[in-house]
DNA sequence: GTCTATAGGTGGATAGAC
DNA sequence: GTCTATCCACCTATAGAC
């Protein structure tokens, strides 16, 4: 969601960045496509951005920012390691309905990697993620919350997958609902991370109530 | 896995196609990438195929039968529906390492969806899994061996999200458990697929013994 | 900072010989 | 069926006026 309206021309090049580069991909995006969603000369691309491929890493940086910021205020207040979960996976549902074009942008990253532009900082970033939550689970089995034939960073994985794949997988999982081709509704995908968060805790936790 | 090399050379262009598209997207494969890798002269590809948009689809009609093929042996067995999770699960897993580049190629198409190309019949196709996994899990709930308080719906998903994202995430993945940005090896794909059935059973099933 | 014009290169696609 | 040669469109990037 972009917040507030773009004042100078360059970030109005980085904003229409975001939207073309995780609708159609690097190579199909052209430099006059970017100029005319920013509503901008094609030829001032070149006076803000050195060229292509570094607007694109440009965009990525900008919006791994503002994952990392998002994320960071998420796991280290210390709560019971169930409800930290919890909120983990609540967070990351919202996340995701804010920013619709990340989960796009980083995955195509993420298919990338093997090519030419492979930003790894972006893949530390998610990483770091992982480890934080890793943690919050092993906190959860010194505890005795948790089940402890799991190992954390398989656990922590399976946490995150729920709701990543369900934004990633976006058409699929509309069809699979009777949403249709063009994906889940917001409410839909904050419903499913109510039970996503319910069915990691249910996984992790020890021996539960019977339902 | 390509299993025999190709005979014709049309087998070593759909062949090609596979690996190039999967590798780098539509846009960014080029006619003669596709020659070069098939070993074949560039005009040639449009002999066998009226032009790159065909032959784009015709790669991908290609895969989803093998997928389709290989998802539909999986559940109709009437084992017990514990048993057909795990055995899904673990399958999925298997299925990813013998065919590492038809989930590149799916997740691509899903991510252009919204774009040109919109092979619906892919994601039906997809979305059909699903459904029979449903029936697998409210069969189980029908039998008490589930927890009711689920949707068979949302909880197909997430039963299905455990590998898929574990195999789409290649690179932050193998970061995260220290195997590189290569992305984790199929001993540790495969171990991990045992992992994600005993977290999906553990979610599932109603008041398991305590650990 | 912004625009016009254009150079230079590449990619998709075809014609036509063999 | 396969190859050579080539056309045309389009895309990135720059030069230079304002």
């Amino acid at each position: 969601m972009t917040a507030t309206a773009p004042t100078t021309s360059r970030d109005a090049i980085l904003d229409a960045a975001i939207r073309c580069f995780a609708a159609k991909g690097f190579s199909a995006t052209t430099i006059k496509d970017l100029a005319a969603e920013a509503d901008v000369n094609s030829a001032l691309l070149y006076y803000y951005f050195a060229d292509k491929e570094t607007l694109y890493r440009e965009t990525l940086r900008h919006v791994a920012q503002r994952l990392s910021d998002s994320a960071g205020r998420r796991l280290d207040d210390d709560v019971a390691p169930d409800e930290a979960i919890r909120r983990f996976v609540e967070q990351q549902a919202e996340f995701l309905i804010a920013n619709p074009h990340v989960p796009r942008l980083l995955l195509r990253e993420m298919l990338e990697h093997t090519g030419r532009h492979a930003e790894s900082a972006i893949v530390s970033l998610i990483a770091g993620v992982f480890t934080t939550l890793c943690d919050v689970i092993r906190r959860g089995q010194a505890e005795g919350l948790f089940r402890d034939d799991a190992d954390p960073k398989y656990a922590a994985i399976s946490t995150v997958s729920l709701v990543a794949y369900f934004v990633i997988a976006r058409p699929v999982v509309g069809v699979a609902l009777g949403d249709g081709l063009t994906g889940p509704t917001d409410a839909r995908t904050r419903e499913y991370g109510r039970h996503a968060a319910e069915f990691a805790l249910a996984a992790l936790q020890r021996g539960r109530r019977g339902q």
